[in-house]
DNA sequence: CTGTGTGCAAAAGATTTGCATTATG
DNA sequence: CATAATGCAAATCTTTTGCACACAG
C-alpha cells in the first residue's frame, strides 16, 4: 500500500508550484531548500510515482532530461532548441488517436506530441540560454 | 569538407537495410559484423551527422535509446509501450504547424509525434520481448 | 599535405537500484 | 510491527568527447 510521506507531499508540491515543467533536477534542488536531507533517489521514486498514479505527468524527450507537469488534462507542448525549456502549447489539436484506430492490429494507447522552437527570450538574444526561469512566451 | 569513409557509408547502409527503426546499439551490432573493427562512438557520430545531413531521420521522442529511421518522407511512427521497438505508423494526419502559427511570438520550426500502444507480438504473448526483429504490425 | 574521420577509452548526464535504516499506517 | 519509503552510493544506460593516429581529397 502507498503511503504518504514528507518526502511525496513535498515531491508534488514542488513540481505543482515550479510554474516551469521542472526537470527532477530542478525539483530536487527546490525541495533541498525546505528539506535539505532529501535525496535525488528519491525524488525520481516518487516523481514516477506521482506520474504513474495520474497526480503529474511526465514529459519524455530522450534529448536531455525529462520534464514534469502539474497540469494533467489533455494540452501539449513545445521546447525551446536553443535553451531546451518546455512551455505548454495553447492550442486546440483535432484528436489525432481517431487517425489511428483498428489500423494494423496495433493497440493504440495515445500519444506524445512535442513541437519544437525558438522562444521568444531566445529569438531576442539570439543566443543560447542556460536560465531556468519560466518567462511567457 | 565531408568526406566519404568506409565506416560512414557502412553506417548509412545498415540503417537502410535493418529495416526495424534500429538503435545506435543495433546500427554498431549490424556493422561489427563486416567490419569489426568499428567503434560505438563513430557510429554515434555518423547516424547524427547522416541526420544532419537529412539521409535519415532521428526518432528521439521515446524512453530510452534514440531510433534511426532510412525513410526520409513525413510520416510518424508508433512505439510498442512492452517490447520498445518503433514502427512506422501509416496514417494520414492534418497538418498541425498551421495550428500553431504566430502563437506567442515562438518560432515554430516543427513538430515530434510519437503515437504508443502495444504491437501485436507483444497483445499476443502479452509479455516483454527483447527480441530485436521487425514484425510488421 | 591538410585536416576530417577513426578507434579507444574516459567522461558526462540522467536515471535506476541494492542495501541498511527509518518511519508510516 | 510489518513493510513501504528513504538516504546513500554504486551501477546502468546512452551518448559525447579528448586525443593520437589514419586516410580521403
Amino acid at each position: 500500500m502507498q503511503r504518504n510521506t514528507i518526502q511525496r507531499s513535498l515531491t508534488l508540491k514542488a513540481v505543482q508550484t515550479l510554474r516551469c515543467h521542472p526537470t527532477a533536477e530542478q525539483v530536487y534542488n527546490a525541495i533541498k531548500e525546505t528539506c535539505p536531507s532529501i535525496s535525488k533517489g528519491t525524488v525520481y521514486r516518487n516523481l514516477n510515482q506521482l506520474a504513474e498514479s495520474g497526480h503529474i505527468q511526465k514529459i519524455e524527450l530522450t534529448d536531455g532530461a525529462a520534464h514534469f507537469d502539474h497540469r494533467c488534462h489533455k494540452h501539449y507542448h513545445v521546447t525551446c532548441l536553443a535553451c531546451g525549456r518546455v512551455f505548454d502549447a495553447d492550442v486546440a489539436l483535432p484528436d489525432l488517436e481517431r487517425f489511428i484506430q483498428n489500423s494494423h492490429g496495433f493497440q493504440f494507447l495515445g500519444y506524445d506530441l512535442m513541437f519544437k522552437g525558438i522562444c521568444p527570450a531566445c529569438s531576442a538574444s539570439s543566443q543560447h540560454s542556460d536560465t531556468t526561469e519560466n518567462p511567457t512566451p
